[in-house]
DNA sequence: ATAGGGTTAG
């Protein structure tokens, strides 16, 4: 391409390339210009601005904003309007705040801009204070204004203002649009709201927008959120042609309500039909089946979307990454964790702190760590990840090291760090650190034990062989204790040979869920172990009659690209089926101590 | 010459 020299010609190249959306040449033919000297008028800097503000680069764009000002062109109302655009989008809403205030004129188009910058940030009551501003200068919001604040609520997580909005747009007489709509209805299901979702599907088919894509990717979406799976499938049978937004919607409705295997039909069938599925939708399916312990599936469908041609993303990975975990499957979650380097997801949060859970769960709670300490931002849940990681592997040091670090960073802990510092003393048997930790969860943090704490405690002093005190810490909780709370006093029981609360326990259990094996063998090995044949045989004989059958027990280990899962082999009986996705090779008899079968099992490729 | 608002995946 021949380089034009004069600066008229590039001018006019850098219009021609702003109409082509191609910024970065804008950007250089720009510095070009100043380079041979020549000083932009006014009329130029409002494209090069919406360069900078279209490429969000903030660093670009005040250099541009320092060269307007000393040539003077600052104080055009073309390009203060499109310097306020450009922070907004960079974020930097004091900066575009001070510039509307120092216009003499700002048009309702800036002040929305703004609003609506702030409400996408969360910062309500700035949003509110400048909405109001607003109004006080005398500007009405338009729909677009208020739109722009129902959809930033929304995105920030802030439903109720969201819908507040809705409403309140709704009392002034402003019509609504479809963009309003959908802005809202999402943040409508959040709040599971179903009186006012269904009012709004009536006002949705009054007006005759059934037809929207939008509509109807957020309306399934909030009769999926309000658990109403009948209307969803309804609204999506009604509808007109087919939509990938509709489909990623009802996956994931559709999983959210339980309904995995139908979620992955549906997803199935859109892509036999030919739809163009994007990321959203792969991510969703994806999803549904990591979130219900379908990880070879989620495996299989990883690997379709890139043969696909369809490029994951930070959303894609951390949804990929806990069936790499719970399979330990430590080669996939090396090759997702690539994969997030090379495409520059890596810094994301969530893939961080999804890559220090997987870590852990594979073993390697060294890279685990690397990771946590690579990361330039953390949040609750990478703290949550790490300590939950160290917990896991039983190393109680490490785990009160980074709960107290977290503290001192300025992090305060929630029930999830909990769960983790009091697992992490009881598998170490610090029993009477994980008693004060669970006296300070109320006294100092104002958190109340859950459930889950509960059960950390009981298992901590029956570890400990305090199971009279484990049963008091029982009696004393303020729900019905669960399966797992019994469960841990009858493990302990078992260690400890604690007949009397064992039976206890056990009476508790066989209530609560008379189909677990595990609680039946517990009871009779304590009998056993006391030479209680008669007792030993009532268990048994229980046992059988409702048909009950020890399954073996499983876990996962990777030697070299294979999956392999290991088989008790106590229980490993020759009628028994490893799941239809396991391609079986052989038994091999690999010698681990006579206890173990490995069965070969082949994941992925 | 500039310019504001939408759904679905964590």
């Amino acid at each position: 391409m021949q380089t034009p020299s004069s600066s008229s010609s590039i001018h006019s190249l850098i219009y021609a390339c702003s109409k082509l959306n191609d910024f970065k040449r804008v950007l250089s033919l720009f510095s070009r210009l100043l380079y041979q000297g020549h000083v932009p008028d006014a009329f130029l800097f409002p494209t090069v601005v919406k360069a900078c503000t279209a490429l969000s680069n903030i660093k670009a764009g005040r250099q541009v904003h320092a060269i307007a000002s000393i040539s003077g062109s600052d104080s055009d109302p073309f390009v203060q309007s499109s310097l306020v655009h450009l922070y907004v989008k960079c974020s930097h809403l004091k900066d575009a705040r001070k510039l509307l205030d120092a216009m003499s004129e700002p048009d309702v188009v800036s002040w929305s801009a703004l609003v609506a910058g702030y409400a996408r940030l969360g910062r309500v009551s700035e949003a509110k204070e400048v909405f109001e501003d607003m109004e006080n200068k005398g500007i009405k919001p338009n729909i677009v204004c208020c739109n722009g604040l129902i959809a930033g609520f929304n995105q920030s997580g802030y439903y109720l203002e969201s819908v507040s909005m809705f409403r309140k747009m709704h009392s002034r007489g402003l019509k609504h649009n479809g963009t309003g709509i959908s802005s809202v209805l999402p943040a409508v299901g959040d709040l599971e709201d179903l009186i006012l979702g269904n009012q709004i599907h009536g006002y949705v088919i009054k007006m005759g927008t059934v037809s929207d894509k939008c509509i109807v990717s957020s309306l399934i979406d909030m009769y999926g959120k309000c658990g109403c799976s009948l209307q969803m499938s309804q609204v999506f049978d009604e509808m007109e042609a087919l939509d990938v937004g509709a489909c990623s919607a009802l996956v994931s409705g559709l999983s959210r309500n339980g309904f995995v295997d139908e979620a992955l039909m549906v997803f199935r069938q859109f892509k036999d039909k030919g739809v163009d599925l994007n990321v959203v939708s792969w991510t969703s399916v994806i999803a549904a089946c990591s979130q219900h312990g379908k990880d070879m599936e989620a495996l299989d469908l990883f690997r379709e979307m890139q043969i696909a041609g369809v490029k994951p993303n930070s959303i894609t990975i951390p949804c990929l990454l806990p069936a790499c975990g719970n399979t330990a499957t430590l080669i996939h979650g090396k090759a997702a964790h690539g994969f997030s380097i090379r495409s520059g997801i890596s810094d994301d949060v969530y893939v961080g702190s999804a890559l220090i859970d997987m870590y852990a769960k594979c073993g390697r709670i060294k890279t685990s760590r690397l990771c946590f300490d690579r990361m330039p931002m953390r949040n609750l849940v990478s703290w949550n990840a790490i300590l939950g990681g160290y917990a896991m592997h039983g190393k109680a040091k490490e785990a009160i090291e980074i709960f107290h670090l977290m503290q001192r960073s300025g992090q305060k802990p929630d029930l999830v760090s909990f769960t983790g510092i009091l697992s992490a003393c009881s598998q170490s048997g610090l029993t009477e650190e994980g008693q004060c930790y669970f006296n300070d969860m109320s006294r100092e943090h104002g958190i109340e034990p859950g459930v889950e704490h509960y059960t950390c405690m009981v298992s901590l002093l029956g570890r400990a062989g305090k199971l009279e005190e484990a049963y008091s810490m029982i009696k004393k909780m303020p729900f019905e204790p669960d399966g797992c709370v019994w469960g841990a006093l009858l493990s302990f029981c078992r260690v400890h040979n604690n007949m009397t609360l064992g039976e206890i326990a056990a009476k508790q259990l066989f209530k609560l869920e008379p189909t677990n094996p595990v609680n039946y063998i517990l009871l009779s090995n304590i009998y056993a172990s006391k030479g209680k044949w008669c007792e030993v045989n009532e268990v048994r004989d229980m046992m059988s009659k409702i048909g009950l059958r020890k399954d073996p027990g499983c876990s996962w280990i990777e030697v070299k690209p294979k999956a392999q899962m290991l088989l008790s082999q106590r229980h490993f009986t020759s009628s028994y089926d490893p799941p239809a996705h396991l391609n079986r090779i052989k038994p091999n008899s690999i010698d681990c101590n006579i206890t173990l079968q490995l069965v070969i099992a082949q994941v992925g490729v």
